[in-house]
DNA sequence: TATTGTTATACTCTATAACTATA
DNA sequence: TATAGTTATAGAGTATAACAATA
């Protein structure tokens, strides 16, 4: 599209942006929740999501490692895994090297659960942005690149105290 | 920036960018939400922000609006309220004409706390977009225009059922 | 009776502090 | 004693269902 071309010249400010996150960040957020709650047979929050993504992703997951990667106390981890152990998602083994930690994994209901929350959550994103031209979804699929690396984790925001 | 010129091949599909939001948006919620939190003084939880947000926009607002306009429920739009109202934030008043409904407003101090929490907010946020190009920040800039857009709260999802 | 809020109840998310078990 | 987790405690966010007050 045109404005692309004088892309420089429109670039808000560093202030701009933070006031357009500000107001577009948490409304898409609560489309997402809402998606993952509703599903009838998922049925996960966010967190739990996300717990599941990083076990997924994880050979040998530890509480304090998941803690760390999702931005969470530790506890708040361990109570999140004993949720998800309870729903039959998750499992808790002891560490054979060393029996302080504990190996996380997901049960073959937690994968099935895991593959039907994200695609049910990617398909009703997926049909909102169906409305959207190429160039839009350019638009926002940059950003979301851009944002996930400024805003990753592990650089520095969640600065356990102590 | 050289991809921008061709901008629609590298376009990813409605599917992609999900995935991409998926990955992206959380994150910075949890930034946001740690900033709004964290701050010394103020200490508002991002619904409290956005509480705050819609009074403070909102003349003679009402729960049921605030509820709407939120996403939340009327009970949970009440209990924000109880708290916001505790803390010395917000005032509820019976309205005149309707004495069913509430007129909610900011008190003096709500307004200097809900100024506070942008500020100190904006500026975190801002921080990190320093380290950003203008053309990046042109690409994040317009991608929460559209998102902004495509998940407005009155646009359907919440859909209170019943 | 229909509308606006509030209360009751129940879960999840999250933190900090105190504790247990292993190294 | 240091490290990995868990339990205890507390408060916020959220929903649904039941209730109260006003129109």
């Amino acid at each position: 599209m045109q404005q692309l071309q004088s892309a420089t010249n429109l670039a808000p400010s560093s202030d701009g942006c933070a006031r357009e996150l500000l107001a577009g960040v948490p409304s898409v957020m609560r489309f997402i929740r809402c998606q993952m709650r509703g599903h009838r047979e998922a049925g996960l929050t966010v967190p739990q999501f996300r717990a599941l993504v990083f076990v997924s992703h994880t050979d040998d997951s530890s509480i304090s490692a998941m803690a760390e990667h999702l931005g969470l106390s530790v506890p708040a981890a361990s109570r999140m895994v004993d949720l998800l152990v309870r729903r039959g998602l998750m499992e808790r083994q002891a560490s054979l090297g060393d029996r302080r930690c504990v190996s996380l994994s997901l049960t073959p209901q937690g994968k099935a659960t895991f593959r039907t929350a994200l695609r049910a959550t990617q398909v009703a994103l997926a049909r909102r942005f169906k409305t959207l031209s190429a160039q839009e979804r350019y638009v926002v699929g940059g950003a979301m690149q851009i944002l996930s690396r400024l805003f990753s984790p592990r650089d520095g925001e969640v600065e356990r105290r102590k």
